[in-house]
DNA sequence: ATCTGTTTATCAGGCG
DNA sequence: CGCCTGATAAACAGAT
């Protein structure tokens, strides 16, 4: 939707590489997974310089989600009206990027195939998740309101160090968006209080907004943007807790969060049972206060945490440069 | 017909 | 210079 006089000075491209840009726009949806429609609008709602010349830049988005593995297809259920398939992340890109920011991808995702536990195909990794998703879902039915976390990978993928990256999805998110039921972004991340560097980061973020005419006015914070936000959806681990409801039958996506550090690292013995038992400390999910306490003390930074969560997902899949 | 997804090819830029 | 990443184009197949 056009929005007259603004475009003056918003046209010009982003610095976001278009997997950067699918990347955003998965991670900011609830269920952490998008169709390509939905992809698309996203970025055009977010980017005007991406409302011209569609045909071009779009190619080169489905390109990008073919040929890279770090996208995975969850397909439709056979009852589900719709075109297309619906787009993740791989659960072991996280450290994708640099740092958790979105401007840069210093290595490249591949899946390998040597790990007999690993999904070699994106597919089957879709299938590994959604099976994991369905026995979340299982636990939660048994359990009540608390989900349990998701398996190993994800714990501390979304908080390993408490470092995010000033272009990290979550603060550039976190700036641009007004949570749908005015609930505050805390779900997301402590991010602005864990930075490191105020000066730096401080500056950056300032930036958003004001600086950048690549996105809309003061940080994107679009009213217009139908952007179905993480808001009260997410668990302190980035975990939505509502389930996607395909057709019936429900298939949550597995949130992948963009890490924000690069993960040094794990080898942690192979995935464990699918569903770890419910961690000392681990969030109660639903509860975005108790999110809050997770995020902040559960995940107190430690490099050990940051192992503990990606460390399954290595043995999945490797970034290799 | 249009949209979605895959694949191949080419080119530019960054980096060691 | 060689390699890698990313952008773009294009052809093509399959699904809706």
């Amino acid at each position: 939707m056009p929005r007259p006089g603004r475009n003056t000075y918003s046209d010009q491209k982003p610095p976001y590489s278009y997997i950067s840009l699918t990347a955003m726009a998965i991670q900011s949806s609830a269920e952490k997974m998008l169709p390509l429609s939905e992809i698309y609008k996203f970025i055009m709602d977010r980017f005007p310089y991406y409302r011209e010349n569609t045909q071009r830049w779009q190619n080169s988005l489905r390109h990008n989600l073919s040929f890279n593995d770090c996208f995975i297809k969850i397909p439709r259920r056979p009852d589900q009206p719709g075109k297309g398939s619906f787009w993740a992340l791989h659960p072991s890109c996280g450290d994708m990027f640099e740092n958790g920011s979105f401007l840069r991808r210093r290595k490249r995702f591949k899946v390998l195939k040597a790990d007999p536990l690993a999904p070699a195909k994106p597919a089957e990794a879709a299938q590994y998740l959604q099976q994991q998703a369905k026995l979340r879902l299982s636990a939660l039915a048994a359990g009540g309101t608390h989900l349990p976390p998701m398996s190993s990978y994800n714990l501390g993928v979304s908080q390993p160090s408490g470092f995010k990256h000033p272009f990290a999805i979550e603060n550039i998110i976190a700036r641009e968006y007004k949570m749908p039921g005015g609930l505050a972004f805390s779900a997301v991340q402590p991010v602005p209080a864990a930075y490191p560097l105020p000066n730096q980061l401080g500056a950056v973020g300032s930036s958003i907004g004001a600086g950048w005419p690549h996105v809309y006015g003061s940080g994107m914070l679009d009213p217009a943007a139908p952007l179905s936000m993480a808001g009260g959806d997410y668990s302190a681990y980035g975990v939505p807790l509502k389930p996607l409801c395909h057709g019936g039958q429900t298939l949550p996506a597995i949130p992948v969060p963009i890490k924000p550090t690069p993960a040094a690292v794990p080898a942690l013995p192979a995935l464990p049972a699918p569903i770890p038992p419910l961690l000392p400390g681990s969030p109660p999910a639903l509860s975005p206060t108790s999110s809050h306490t997770a995020t902040s003390q559960s995940s107190p930074a430690t490099p050990s945490d940051t192992l503990t969560g990606p460390a399954a997902a290595a043995l999945h899949s490797v970034a290799v440069h």
